[in-house]
DNA sequence: ACGTGTCAGTAACACGTGTTAGCATACCCC
DNA sequence: GGGGTATGCTAACACGTGTTACTGACACGT
């Protein structure tokens, strides 16, 4: 431990190299107005190097008002972002588009709705200059009274009738992708689990994507065969044990998330029900290891890389006062056809794993 | 976006409340020995809400020599980040532990060893007041120097020779325990596919105790039957191909990772060698998904969440100037029975996905 | 000699807060 | 009435930086 050497400060430096504080900050902000002789610039610099100077940013901050810091807000429940195998590729495409900037990403969790408040603090204390939101709720009122005090706020996800930008797939269109696809093999008799309760905006479009499917094929909606899951591959399980007590039993299912699809498979597995002989299973969000189970998931990729970058680069130019090129920003995203739709069923290799096709604008 | 309103100080609440700026700050911060009349309390708080006054961040840590902030340090490449399942579980714990804290965390991720000195920064800058870090290195010097400055640091994962306080699980045991329950099955010829290269300090260890498994039982080493995975699922799949080669062929293989091990599966089922009747299995990890494919996964359940909350005490301890309760912190892992073992194969359920047994201290 | 202009650098202020030392006032006790 | 003390509050400084307005010094043209 030792004790800790005095802070080396911007004074510091200014004595060593014989100049006022003033002329350090020119040098080391390179201000380009100013008028500093080389020799100087060199002494300056010398001198902050071999101090090992660092400006502190607390000071920084206060006086450029910039934090220079944005937030990451997860709004999802602790069971979800436990289990969420998505995450970590967002986290990557946020911080890799941070990465050449100067700007450092603060990560805040916010388990229940009731302590929602948090985050606005941060804004309001001006630790962060602006955020993006994950998973942003319907009854968020203290977010939109935040985008009106002009905070920049992007959504990852989005919301009906605000105009706070945001970043997203088209969830209704890749549902229908998925449960067409299922249709054009011979399926009539489709279900459906949700990933989530339905007051989640993207578990309520995936659902109305289902919809729209089966309406575009005449197929009658029917709400017994839809089940809600929640997240979890545990969820699945028993959502796929209530849809198996429906008469007649469906053919295929859509489950529009790759982690309750796999606790389906084994509801499946256990009843001896074979995969996707018996029946044909779809999943959503491409998880990387959704080529790896058995069979092999027919999936929706999101873009979650994509996602995370997208949503930084928007953010990035809205906290530099700059008017987004677009409001709102979607996403393509593709069918990956694999084995357990059936779908390869006619072709040489059932063990396949790629196959991408169709793919949203 | 409208004209943002000009921010709103302590000065503003001290005029509308009718006392001066230092009572504003007594009261607001409930300084233990200050004496304020409770008429003026009331009206100070009654101000400060009325204009929704909030501190700012940055003025408040410059008097005050704290960020308020953590830092959580990833040095992990990014595929390993990419498809880490893990990553959500720690992160869950360290926001767990802060909480109920006042301070915050920064996520900094480290893609490129060379980039390293980026953190040094955050804390030379006084971004944050410490750090834990992921995946530390050996050769990872500007580290030291840190420590030796007197920054706060913990250690995910550990390094030797270094007193820098740590939280990790006993790696070798685990192994160990791994390794042994395959023999007590009758294995002998047991193949091993490492997590990661060997210069990750986790995954030596693992292999290490691997060698002391079969070193207990007089079963001699052979370096054929030991192949580097590289986190992916992919990898393993490639791994499992070279093992598969090997004459005479293993019987059993322990997979230091499940994301590995899930790509082995694959390849296993390619091959059309059953598990666990042809080849037992044993991951590690206890990723949330283990349960949920075919067959159920035997693992080493890693607590990822403790290994976070752990992780994020000791540093507030470390913060807040007390010394460690202990430079070392051992978490214990558990060896998770299931199907990919063989061990089930003589009881009733052979589906079952509980069954804990053989806990490290 | 005198304005004009450029060059190189600095004094002084601002950012918004926490905290210390001190100042009135009132109260109490002898 | 005078010394001591508790009460309630404030002026002033410190934190470390960025930036504006200003100052000498020197050169130059008339």
């Amino acid at each position: 431990m030792g004790r800790r050497p005095r802070r080396v400060t911007s004074k510091d430096v200014a004595r060593l190299a014989g100049v006022s504080r003033t002329t350090v900050s020119l040098v080391l902000n390179d201000v380009p107005h100013a008028r500093i002789a080389p020799e100087t610039r060199r002494r300056v610099l010398e001198a902050a190097r071999q101090l090992g100077y660092r400006p502190n940013a607390a000071a920084r901050s206060l006086v450029r008002q910039q934090a220079m810091t944005l937030g990451l807000i997860l709004c999802h429940p602790p069971a979800h972002v436990y289990t969420d195998p998505f995450l970590p590729q967002v986290l990557l495409g946020i911080t890799g588009a941070l990465q050449k900037t100067e700007y450092r990403l603060l990560l805040e969790t916010v388990a229940e709705p009731s302590l929602r408040e948090d985050y606005l603090d941060l804004a309001r204390e001006k630790r962060i200059d602006g955020f993006i939101l994950s998973g942003p709720r319907v009854d968020d009122v203290a977010l939109r009274e935040l985008h009106k005090e002009g905070i920049p706020i992007v959504l990852l996800g989005h919301l009906p009738d605000v105009a706070i930008p945001s970043v997203d797939v088209d969830n209704v269109r890749a549902a229908y992708t998925a449960v067409t696809h299922l249709i054009r093999l011979g399926h009539r008799r489709i279900g459906m689990i949700t990933n989530g309760p339905l007051h989640y905006t993207a578990s309520q479009e995936r659902l109305n994507g289902y919809r729209q499917g089966l309406a575009k094929y005449n197929i009658p909606f029917e709400p017994d065969l839809v089940v809600e899951g929640h997240f979890t591959a545990e969820s699945g399980e028993e959502a796929m044990r209530r849809l198996l007590t429906v008469r007649p039993r469906p053919t295929a299912v859509f489950v529009a998330s790759d982690t309750v699809a796999l606790g389906a498979l084994v509801t499946l597995r256990q009843a001896g029900i074979r995969v996707p002989e018996d029946m044909a299973l779809v999943g959503f969000d491409d998880i990387p290891l959704a080529a790896y189970v058995d069979p092999p998931l027919t999936t929706v990729r999101l873009p979650a890389y994509e996602l995370g970058r997208e949503a930084a680069r928007l953010l990035l130019t809205l906290v530099a006062g700059e008017s987004p090129p677009s409001s709102r920003t979607v996403l393509s995203t593709a069918l990956v056809v694999r084995a357990s739709c059936g779908a390869l069923q006619a072709l040489h290799n059932p063990q396949s794993k790629g196959g991408e096709t169709g793919s949203n604008t």
